[in-house]
DNA sequence: ACTCTGGTACGATCCACATCGAACAATACC
DNA sequence: GGTATTGTTCGATGTGGATCGTACCAGAGT
């Protein structure tokens, strides 16, 4: 079940954790901060660094919600140069929880998710 | 989109409010106790009394869990006698969100879900 | 060397929430 | 009437989390 090492590529500094329980990644989904930058990843097909999102609150807030969407297993993050670049783990999640993605991304987004 | 009058049964003594947005819904969902009690409703087909769930809480607190789910959309609740019926709103769930409910209960129920 | 730029880490603050116990309300039963 | 039974409501409490500012760190460019 462990990925043979001749087949993981060593240059991944954050090994993939694995996707986290349905209420830990419920919580980290909860928050609206955080299912706009789903989206916003959800919608680009190329990894988005972190600076190019287009949300209120300042970089050490993003910060944090990204290390909730990372650590509940929904985003992975490679470091390029000075920056951080970011994606969605589809296949993973789709894999762990198959629809639920699918279904988020369908809802119609919160209008004016600032508050 | 809202309900004509005429075709709203005025005897409905809690008119189902409308399914919250998909951030509070989320949030509802996310507690360990509550994704508990959708499972114990989903798998039965009548109403269930508050009281015959077996979740590790007071009888306080498991009326507000009740009441969080009551106002996310997520259940309804109607009176007989002395107790009170809980039920799913699968069908109003399945039009505002479809597929959700369902890839919720499709996830592995989270083991002991006691802390 | 210095200086941006992009991001993390740490402390502090504030607020929401899960939990409890106790008090209360309403129905059923004796 | 009284007494269970079933739930709600109301504090009070503790914990977690969302937010910020500041400090810090690593590359890139000059």
């Amino acid at each position: 079940m462990t990925i043979p090492a001749a087949l993981d590529h060593g240059d991944r500094s954050e090994v993939a954790p694995p996707v986290a329980g349905i209420s830990t990644l419920l919580q980290a989904l909860a928050d609206p901060i955080r299912l706009e930058l789903l989206r916003a990843l959800a919608s680009s097909s190329q990894p988005v660094a972190c600076g190019s999102f287009q949300v209120p609150v300042t970089k050490s807030t993003l910060s944090h919600h990204f290390r909730v969407l990372r650590e509940a297993g929904v985003i992975e993050q490679r470091c390029d140069g000075t920056r951080k670049l970011t994606s969605l783990r589809r296949h993973d999640l789709d894999a762990c929880y198959p629809g639920l993605l699918d279904s988020l991304l369908r809802a119609p987004a919160e209008v004016g998710a600032s508050h």
